[in-house]
DNA sequence: CGGGGGCTTGAGGCCACTCAACGATAGTGG
DNA sequence: CCACTATCGTTGAGTGGCCTCAAGCCCCCG
């Protein structure tokens, strides 16, 4: 039960904030921390979604399966995303746990009461859902048409953009997540890993695979086309 | 200037049903009807999104363009569906008559408006978006993870539940609309149509080929694996 | 009747997938 | 400390599903 004194904005800033200061009695919303280790389930599609998480530490992918075990990663969410949020009762993805990931988390419940009351809030939870909505709609045009190496390279360009370390691209997930993100195999994503670094446009660093760096951005998006 | 005198509820079911009777002046929205010819763009993706549009009578296809060409449509609105809501400033899709197409449109500012002090229609926005963005999630895995044979069954029964008309669909768009929305080409398509009428699961009325029954829709289904 | 658009079908090619081998790394236990 | 194992990633060889290119049919329409 963290949050206690804090302000309830502090904590969920892609829900709360640019709310005004809200009623000099704080609004009370419940906020625990919660640990997952790497590779386990937060929480399943079609359950019931009675909580609302918030990544710490670590990184969560949702994903859908079909029944012979295809799986499509739908989103990854790093520090600072809020994830598991619906407007109906079921979760739609699987959520799990990328690495030792920490999250914080709030009854849903609470959230929906705050939203009745409060308009900004629940303006915010309208951005939020469009923003998921705007990503989805980007990502259909990314898996119905682009080529494998458009895709690693708008893939790679995301993360750039998404982490907050300049330089050193830390990935989290492995190949088979990146290819099951993009709609590809690990095996196409590794060739075009590969190629770039031919190209000299990404570097490994050190021996591990899960370290990039960027050489050249300008060459890297000219691989991924605008829309 | 329609529906001065009706309630707004009726015109804009989708936004505005499940309100409870509002004060008893009604709100005053304007609402015209305005007609598009076969082919022509209703708006363009980037333009500024003063209007929400409902499909009376015709069908629309929503897409997004690669800078060389390649094409990928987001969906399909047919009679009823509301598209072109967006919550941004700028539209995100190009949105084009399928077929001579008449919508009735209001403008979006006058919507906040409403949702500003309505709280019911607030939340229909937000059930709204939301419900765009399960198709778009389920979009997702059907373009990054399913087969081509899959991939038009699955249109094939979407396009059945949302048809009003039980027996025959009647399907407004091209085989090049269906590839472009499936993320295949309009070939693959059509072999899949064949390869589906081979099988006896479904058949052409009379010599169009865009009139589609469904003789057996549980075979049809067993191509669309659940997730 | 000629022309064009929409659809189907065939033949061949290519990109991504499949299957496989191999190296590197980290974790485990003797 | 060193096998031993499992996991992850890369790379190669070959396959296959979808794409490309092309021809031809049908229907509509001027």
């Amino acid at each position: 039960m963290l949050a206690r004194s804090s302000t309830v904005s502090a904590d969920f800033p892609g829900i709360f904030t640019d709310s005004k200061p809200r009623s000099s009695a704080p609004i009370r919303i419940f906020l625990n921390e919660f640990s997952y280790k790497k590779g386990t389930e937060i929480f399943g599609e079609k359950e019931p979604a009675d909580y609302v998480y918030q990544v710490v530490t670590g990184a969560v992918r949702s994903y859908k399966l079909l029944s012979d075990g295809r799986r499509q990663i739908g989103a990854f969410h790093l520090a600072g995303d809020i994830f598991g949020l619906e407007i109906g009762s079921d979760h739609r993805f699987t959520a799990e746990a990328i690495v030792d990931t920490t999250v914080r988390l709030m009854k849903r419940r609470s959230l929906e009461l705050v939203a009745e009351s409060d308009v900004t809030v629940a303006r915010n939870l309208l951005n939020m859902t469009t923003s998921n909505l705007r990503h989805a709609e980007d990502h259909m045009l990314l898996l119905g048409r682009k080529t494998s190496l458009e895709r690693v390279a708008a893939f790679l360009i995301e993360m750039d953009r998404r982490s907050t370390a300049a330089g050193v691209l830390a990935l989290p997930m492995c190949r088979r997540d990146i290819a099951d993100y993009l709609g590809l195999t690990l095996e196409t994503v590794s060739r075009a890993l590969s190629r770039l670094h031919d190209l000299d446009i990404l570097g490994f660093v050190g021996n591990t695979q899960r370290q990039i760096v960027l050489r050249d951005r300008e060459k890297l998006a000219s691989f991924d086309l605008q829309n």
